[in-house]
DNA sequence: CATTCGTGGTG
DNA sequence: TCACCAAGAAT
């Protein structure tokens, strides 16, 4: 009776979650599935690959073992942590989170959608994930890799993020769970999406439920799912400036909301059309630190891509011109006077942070 | 509902 | 070098 071309859909999950079984990667959450360690591996895999996510969530978890842990550190701290890692908001809206979870949950982390939810930073997608996965409740997940494996499996001719399209995913994934082993079988399906239902060239002939993908019967895998054209980017060119007086350089922290919340940085700014970087820094200077600047040299330049621009940045040596001049910062939430060896006590954004090592390096080769 | 929020890997 | 984009959430 059971021909293989009319299979049931929960042999779709069957043969799911034997295949994790069997070629499931050696990740570090999957050792006991705490549901703290799930909890904060969901948000670090966030838009996040896994291959960069394991060395900061093994810092992470010897630092802040558990909820009561992170809930006592610093912001500056948990940030320090996550510098590198991009999204910052993640980290910050975590060390809230735990707070939260110390007041009102005693400690624990929920195990209900609703009181899950109530925490900043988890949405749809991470509450079902902590439920499936650290508590195993009978529920299914829906993630980038769920819908792309979906969409090829059902041949999904309208784009996964539509409301029909995730109507479809939604109640394909929650057509296809096991029940009693939505960890495995929701992990599955995002494993499969990672490793062999990539986004370009998918290794369908590894594929466990090749026999039953329509895409490829039909021929569409490579344009599934169907994807809307993205943006092009800005290019911009920034000034930066390493101010140094008494052997002490400037840093600033930047205000709560927006690009880098909370992170430290240099001062600097966007150089105008027409503008020279060099011209570019001594007007940010005055305006941000109300500081008459002298450059004393150039440090190097840096080139950053984010998703939306593409970034140059000039950064120089320079000086307060005329010497002992008040620093009177605008729209910073703080800002220091630091030792060059103090810099790896701040978290900075990427770029920031090249930039400190070059300037390390130019001094190391040149005093 | 569209935009914003980073970074590093990869072909 | 470049284009794409990865276990989403907040606004």
């Amino acid at each position: 009776m059971c021909h293989s071309q009319d299979r049931t859909p929960s042999e779709v999950g069957r043969d799911l979650v034997q295949w994790f079984l069997e070629n499931q990667r050696d990740l570090p959450w999957r050792r006991d599935y705490s549901p703290y360690g799930v909890w904060v591996s969901e948000i670090m895999l966030q838009q996040t690959q896994v291959a960069a996510v394991v060395p900061y969530y093994l810092r992470w978890m010897k630092r802040f073992p558990d909820v009561p842990s992170l809930a006592a550190a610093t912001e500056d701290e948990v940030l320090l942590y996550w510098e590198g890692l991009g999204y910052y908001s993640r980290a910050r809206n975590l060390l809230k989170a735990a707070r939260l979870v110390m007041e009102r949950f005693g400690g624990r982390v929920p195990d209900t959608e609703a009181d899950l939810r109530v925490l900043p930073g988890v949405g749809p997608y991470t509450a079902s994930a902590i439920l499936s996965l650290a508590y195993n409740r009978d529920v299914p997940v829906v993630d980038g890799n769920v819908e792309r494996v979906a969409a090829r499996l059902l041949d999904l001719d309208v784009s996964a993020k539509s409301p029909e399209g995730r109507r479809e995913v939604l109640r394909a994934a929650t057509q296809w769970l096991v029940p009693g082993k939505a960890r495995f079988y929701n992990q599955a399906l995002m494993e499969l999406g990672a490793v062999i239902c990539t986004p370009a060239h998918p290794k369908c002939l590894a594929c466990p439920v090749a026999a039953r993908c329509l895409a490829l019967r039909h021929g569409t895998v490579e344009n599934r799912p169907v994807r809307s054209p993205r943006p092009r980017w800005e290019e911009l060119r920034v000034a930066i400036g390493v101010l140094r007086e008494n052997g002490k350089i400037y840093i600033q922290k930047r205000p709560e909301g927006g690009l880098f919340a909370g992170l430290w940085e240099f001062p600097g700014g966007k150089a105008l059309e027409a503008e020279t970087p060099r011209v570019a820094l001594v007007r940010e200077m005055e305006e941000e630190l109300g500081v008459r600047v002298k450059i004393v040299d150039k440090i190097g330049v840096v080139r950053h891509a984010y998703t939306r621009f593409r970034v140059t940045l000039h950064a120089y040596r320079c000086v307060p011109d005329p010497p002992g001049q008040i620093v009177r910062p605008r729209a910073c939430a703080a800002w220091k006077w630091v030792r060059p060896s103090e810099l790896d006590l701040f978290a900075f954004p990427a770029a920031n942070r090249r930039l400190i090592q070059a300037l390390r390096k130019a001094a190391d080769a040149g005093s």
